[in-house]
This record gives C-alpha cells, sequence and structure tokens, in this order.
DNA sequence: TTGTAGGCGTTATCAC
DNA sequence: GTGATAACGCCTACAA
C-alpha cells in the first residue's frame, strides 16, 4: 500500500528538521510561529497522524486508562464507564473497559493486557477478591483508583471514590420520619455487600436520633437484588405482624418487586405503604408509582476517579497522600413517600 | 528506577538469543521444547511483560479494537458493549469504549484517537451522520463493523449485523392475532427511526396474511422513547373511539408508560388489554406485570460483529465481499399478552 | 534450530 | 529557534 507517512515526511514536506516538527506538537511555545503554521499545514496536507507506539516507546506515558467493572450490563456500571469516558475524553484520554477477572487465569490474562499496553492507570469496581489483582498492579507499578469501594474495609494507600452510604440510609430513613412514620422496614440485600450494611446503620442513626428503639427499624434481608426476590420480600413484608408503615429498600429492583406484590395485594403505595428505593434514575420512574429514590452518583464516581488519577502524578515520589474522595447521595423526593398531607405541605 | 526488563534479559536469563525469545511468543513451532520451556521460566522469573508498542511499532496488528456507540448509559447499547468485549476477551483483544461524536469536533477527536492508537477495527453504531465518519475510517484504512444498522439504508460494501425487525413485528402481532385479538394498536417511536419503521412493516405482514385491513393496525407516534411518552400514549390510547384490545410498543420505556397510564384508569393486562414489548429482559421484567416482549440479541450483536472483524482480513485483497449478518429476535411469552382461556391452553 | 543486525517513528540532547 | 543523531524494544530476514 501507501508507505505510512511520517514526522519525516512532513519536516521535508514543511521545509524543516524533524526535531522541529515534534517540537510542533509537544513543546509547541519553542516554536516560531510562522514556523508552526508552515508545519501544521504540511500535516494537514499529508495527513499525517502520530504514532502513539513510538511516542510510547519512546518513554511517554501512554494515553489510555482502564476500566475494570463487575458487569458491563449493570446500569450503574455502566454510569461508572459513561462517567469515565467522558472526563477522559476531556482529558484526551481513551479508556478501555474490561470485566472484572472471574478466576486466575482470567485475572493473569486482564493483567497482562494491561501492562503490555502499558495503560496510564486503571479504575476498579473492588470485589471480594481483587487484592491480588491490584497488588499486582502495584508491583507493575500501574496507578489505581478504586470506585464505589467500601470506605471501611480500605485499601488504605489507595485513591478512592466512594459514596456515604451511611449519610444515605440516615437521609432516607429521615424523610420517611419527618412524613409522620414511627417504624421503618428496611429491605437490604445480601449481608455482605458493604454499601447495604451501611445504609442499615444510616437508618438506625435516624431511628436514633429521634428518640426510637431500634426495633423501630424491621429487616427483611434478600439473598439477590432482583425484581424476583423483590416479589418475595413483599410477601414476607404483607405477613409481617404490626406491619411496618414505611419502606426503605436497598435497590430499585427489590423496590419494583415489593411494589408488585403490594399492588397486588392491594395495598396503595404512598397512602398505606411508604416507600424510599435505592439507584438509578430510570428505575424509579419505570415504576407504576414515582418512586422517591437515594440516587448513588454513579457517573460523577466515575469522572472523579479519573481526575485522582490525573492527579496522582504530580504527589511527590513514594509520598503517600491518597486522595479518598467520598461523594454524598441525594434524596430525590417522587410521589412514593409523599401520602396525603405531608405531600401537599411540601407542594406535591 | 527499576530498569524495565525487555528480550534481551530474558535471553541472557535463559542462555539464549534474543530472537529465539521472540520466536517463543511469535512462532511457537520453531522452537525446541526444551529450549522453549526454559525461555519461559525466565520470563516468569523477570517478570517479563512484552511492550505492545513496540510490536506495533514494527508493523504488527494492533490488539486493540474500538467500539463507537450512541450513548454508554442506554441498556441496549451497553449489552452491544458487553458482547463485544466477551468475545474480544476470547480473541485476546482489548476493548476501547467511545460515544458517537455529536459534532464535527468531536468527530475528529474521536478519529485521532482511533488513528494514532492504529485500532485494529472498529465498531460503530450508525446515527443519521455517520457516513462521514465510516468514511474517514475507510480512508484510514481501518476496518469497521455496523452494529444494529438499517438494513436498506445500506452502506452495502460494509461488514454489517443487524437485526430483522420486520421479523420481529410480525411475531409480535401474530402472537396478537393467535390471542384472538383483530384490531391492534402500534406504539411507534420518532417516525425516523428505521428500526421502527420495520416493525410497523411487520405488524402490517402479519395482519395481511390473516387477512385482516391495514386499518386494523392503529398507531400512535410517540416523539421519544421515554417513560412519560409512554403514559401520554397511554392516555391517547384511552381516549381512542373504537379502542383496540392489542397492543405492540416497540419500546419497553413506551410500555412501562402505558402499562401504568392503563392500570391508573383501571383497565386491567392482559385481561382488558393485551401487550407486547420491546427490548430488554430486565425492564420487561420489572413491569407490574411481566411483559410479553420481542427481544433483540444485543449480546450477540457484540460478539458477532467482533468475528466480522476477525474474518474480514482473511478475505482476498481489494474483494468485496461484505457479510451482512442479519439476526432474527426472539418472542419471549410472559403474562402480558395472555389472557385467560388462551394463557391456560398453553400453560401459564 | 539458533544468533545477528537493521529499522519501525518518536523524542531528547546537544551543537549550531 | 533550528537541525542532526541516538536511543526506546521488538520482529524478521538472513547467515550460521
Amino acid at each position: 500500500m501507501k508507505p505510512r507517512v511520517g514526522i519525516a515526511d512532513v519536516a521535508r514536506e514543511a521545509g524543516v528538521s524533524m526535531g522541529t516538527v515534534s517540537n510542533v506538537f509537544n513543546r509547541p511555545e519553542v516554536v516560531a510561529v510562522r514556523t508552526r503554521s508552515r508545519v501544521l499545514s504540511a500535516v494537514e496536507r499529508l495527513g499525517y497522524v502520530r504514532s502513539e507506539s513510538a511516542r510510547v516507546l519512546r518513554g511517554q506515558l501512554s494515553r489510555i486508562i482502564a476500566v475494570v467493572v463487575h458487569d458491563l450490563a449493570n446500569p450503574f456500571c455502566m454510569t461508572l464507564v459513561q462517567g469515565a469516558e467522558e472526563e477522559a475524553r476531556r482529558a484526551g484520554l481513551a479508556v478501555m473497559v474490561y470485566t472484572s477477572p472471574r478466576d486466575a487465569v482470567d485475572e493473569a490474562r486482564c493483567l497482562g493486557s494491561l501492562t503490555e499496553h502499558e495503560v496510564r492507570g486503571v479504575l476498579i469496581t473492588p470485589t471480594d477478591n481483587s487484592d491480588s489483582f491490584t497488588a499486582a498492579l502495584e508491583r507493575a507499578g500501574i496507578p489505581f483508583v478504586l470506585m464505589d469501594c467500601d470506605p471501611r474495609h480500605g485499601h488504605p494507600q489507595a485513591c478512592s471514590v466512594a459514596v456515604d452510604d451511611v449519610t444515605g440510609g440516615r437521609l432516607a430513613v429521615q424523610h420517611l420520619l419527618d412524613g409522620g412514620h414511627r417504624t421503618v422496614c428496611f429491605i437490604g440485600g445480601p449481608q455482605h455487600l458493604a454499601q447495604v450494611e451501611q445504609r442499615r446503620a444510616g437508618a438506625r442513626e435516624a431511628l436514633a436520633q429521634v428518640g426510637q428503639p431500634a426495633s423501630a427499624l424491621r429487616e427483611l434481608v434478600c439473598p439477590a437484588m432482583t425484581v424476583a426476590e423483590g416479589r418475595e420480600a413483599g410477601r414476607r413484608l404483607l405477613a409481617l405482624p404490626d406491619r411496618p408503615t414505611a419502606l426503605f429498600c436497598t435497590d430499585d429492583l427489590l423496590a419494583l418487586g415489593v411494589l408488585q406484590e403490594l399492588s397486588e395485594a392491594g395495598l396503595r403505595v404512598p397512602d398505606d405503604m411508604a416507600l424510599v428505593s435505592c439507584g438509578d434514575i430510570d428505575y424509579a420512574s419505570a415504576a407504576s408509582v414515582p418512586l422517591t429514590s437515594l440516587m448513588r452518583p454513579g457517573r460523577m464516581l466515575g469522572s472523579t476517579a479519573v481526575q485522582l488519577l490525573e492527579a496522582a502524578p504530580l504527589l511527590l515520589e513514594g509520598e503517600h497522600d491518597p486522595r479518598q474522595v467520598v461523594l454524598t447521595p441525594q434524596l430525590t423526593v417522587r410521589r412514593s413517600s409523599l401520602r396525603g398531607l405531608h405531600a401537599s405541605a411540601i407542594g406535591y
């Protein structure tokens, strides 16, 4: 085919040396304006594109960051990727996506890809067993940022972006208490999910603040965050003696399932049961009753993670000052939590 | 820091020459088994990783493919990315993600990133104005595959993977007709969406097959695929004189909105109104009534696209044999379309 | 089968 | 401000 046009061709076309062409791109301020524009027009004419490979080979930082998430089909993970992509684009970086390795072989492959491409940094949503992964990154000298990690479990040395789910849980339950409810049912996901435990802690705090005993928080545990489990939880809720009048679901899918079950049983939301959900705007508005929702800022998690990654190399060599950002979730009030008087009082 | 360990170090450690080490990776069959294992163990000991940059610079194909989608937060686009990532992983390729450029500047930036990284190929979901983009790729000699494109609008020279939405529409409406319905309301999205028009065509075919006049298909057009527009469509549906008894929504979000409106008006699905939706499994099961749904195989679209990309270079030089794969959507029957007798007849 | 040497396109360093 | 030159790490002939 046609031989690739390189920096040498541009230099010849513009009547300058290779070094000057390189300077036009990398240190524009050092080149005379006239020369620069001559070079630029030669670039245009010849359709020259820089070779990222050669740059990196020569020792430059690569312009690739990697994002490793549990599941590319999960809406929340998606918003992480979305936020990362937006911010990366702004910074002139390209984004590679990977799903979290499931076994050692997988992990080795992923790590291999990351290191061979010499990615500039990695954004990870940590799993139970991602420690060996981050250790390997550290060994390889690849910077990384944890996204949506458990703030306590702590990789205390690592940069991270987390969501303050304790505050989130508190906000949600406070809102219900403000609505006049006195007992709240907490529908949680799998026990081991740190984020869920934190929301529970926040919920307890809120009750304690108004002097309610711990027993005012009834709990139902779901083995998974799915609509089906939500329905099951709904059935258990209905069977509860002394049924609470308010509900805090720690996941949109659970909330949707509960809602289905409640309405089949003839209970009305919010009149017979107030409901606060947690998660994503789309799911919340897809429900048959618009859901009041604790929104977790996934996009911002992603974009902030990129910013941390970019800021990290600026730190002094060997210094341990990992920035650990914690974002606060927002409570978006919709109809599912507002009954009668309370609703009209605040204008809904 | 520590100097990078290169092929030379491995060679020294293993007591062979650089060429042999290279051969171990690139043409293993040409190296003696004993030598090979000696090299491999040296690699292990030293923690050697190949430099992708050097490989590519030397003229090898890069191991990166790019996926360009409209919106990284859109569930369907996500399934495309997911499918692509899975297949790419199998093939030892890394995946870069981009969102479709919105203007010329954006497009130039995206193209620049693609060409500078010398990606091996690109997967695109075409937009109204993506022709200049594909043209530029062609000029740059970067192979690409169209994903979920309009099979008619035809980039006839390009590889593509599409969904046969005509058949999809036919399947959906045939199912409703099988249920005994005789008039069907078609709730479509924006007119210019090729996929929607095709589903409409399929719906008409189904009616024609049972001898129903074209007027048996009532149509409501929605300006966007959102829950809110679905509610609006629901209101219009309720106001329709001579209201049909069956409904085909060309999008899950629309279906969810319609469903909300119908149940508020006291209509029961499927008893008073049968409903077939179209899209994604999660949304369908999140509805208050499980939705019968025309499933579009997004993941397979993505993985097939990668396969086409990999197969393309095998074609003879200059030959025009773009493979254009068309996948058939599946109708998944759930409760929303099955009333009384019909339901029990097929075991629901 | 193994070893040797040249060059891929850049950038940094230096002398001008 | 500009021009020449030497790496960066690998792959592929080609020679042994």
